[in-house]
DNA sequence: CAGGCTATTATGTATAGACATAACGAGTCA
DNA sequence: TGACTCGTTATGTCTATACATAATAGCCTG
């Protein structure tokens, strides 16, 4: 529970369970629920038969909570305003078909809007709703709630997909996020499903003078 | 184990793991196995005495691992190239001392280098290595070994901090990434620690093009 | 009736024992 | 020699039981 980290070497194959159950008198199950936690934290590795070894390349992993707008903009204590700027029920154009994997053209709801801490525009949210798989989101007219809180309160998920890059905005996102033309933003998109049927895809401009950060 | 995404509404408080345990013919410890399974995954809530609810607001975790740029660029089919730009024992500016929470000027290594896939520029790595923290850092050249690889096989850490951003690249980071200047940029930075000791600070560049996939 | 103490209750965590499963290695047979 | 089989071994997972702990509910007293 607290070796490891100082005298077994990386690729290093450590007693087996029984052993440290003896060393530390303890009962194997608990030896192994410690050492699974040890494994799920990327610390060791364990296959049947061949016993447990130390990581070569510790690959750590870090998670990060799916964020909810509102309450990180709330979070870091500016006051939040939402602004709907569209909405529209339209057919979805190729790039947006191929993200959702339905077909051009099928019944979707886009719907656009602003975040803003303190005055200040922190999120542009352009985000496409499949109405076959929501319907109850046609009757949404996401005026005063953002779309943002209304799914997550009204469509769980099974899976999600997200991406990040940086880009330069166009001159209508420009406009709606405050910048000059060809400014850096930072994009992150996310397309989420239930059960093998696509939900929503949704694509959020930041300012660049914003940062994720996530710890670990 | 299968339940809790069909009848049960969030908020809604769930049989005790006595009852599971008898309508499933389980033992408890079982019982409590999969649900604490269920907590971590985000489903449901649990608190001693009060029981176990169904979570209002699905607070999904997303685990992405720390990536070796090598193993990056080689999984998605391109050849690999490292080049080191630079390798300097430095007084660290303030910017980066405050990172790596040391006084301003202690001894740390700067390296610089570019990762390149099929011979386009992929990543451009600025890099801090706290010299108090791994000394034997100090006698690496880096000319043909990354520090991302030697430092994953030669300094563990414990904890480590990402922020994300996108920025405009100034003229000489242009330069090494065969970008036009003001390019728009994706910026990737990340400080880590082992027991409460900074190990290093990097700040990683990508192209445009660049884009960061995580799945949940 | 207020404040504090105690009993109840559900989860957290441990033990010991059993069987399942995967993987490696050795021995067997064509 | 090579492929196959089977036994050994370490981990994976379950059962059953016991005790710890936190939080609520209710009682009891001043």
């Amino acid at each position: 529970m607290r070796i490891s980290k100082r005298l077994w070497l990386p690729g290093e194959t450590i007693p087996g369970e029984e052993a440290l159950a003896a060393e530390f008198g303890a009962a194997r199950a608990t030896v192994n629920r410690a050492l699974q936690e040890l494994a799920r934290a990327g610390l060791v590795e364990r296959k049947r038969k061949s016993g447990t070894r130390v990581a070569l390349h510790p690959v750590r992993e870090a998670r990060f909570v799916i964020p909810l707008v509102r309450a990180e903009i709330e979070a870091s204590g500016m006051a939040y305003a939402y602004r709907r700027v569209s909405r529209k029920e339209d057919a979805v154009p190729d790039a947006v078909a191929a993200r959702l994997e339905i077909a051009t053209g099928s019944r979707c709801l886009h719907v656009t809007c602003l975040h803003s801490g303190d005055g200040r525009p922190y999120q542009y949210e352009d985000r496409w709703i499949n109405l076959e798989t929501v319907p109850t989101a046609g009757a949404e007219s996401f005026e005063t709630v953002s779309p943002n809180e209304w799914l997550v309160s009204n469509a769980p998920f099974s899976q999600a997909r997200f991406s990040f890059r940086a880009t330069t905005t166009d001159r209508a996102e420009a406009a709606i996020l405050g910048l000059a033309a060809d400014s850096a933003v930072f994009v992150a998109e996310r397309v989420t499903w239930l059960s093998g049927r696509s939900i929503t895809f949704v694509r959020m401009l930041h300012p660049p003078s914003h940062t994720m950060v996530m710890d670990m």
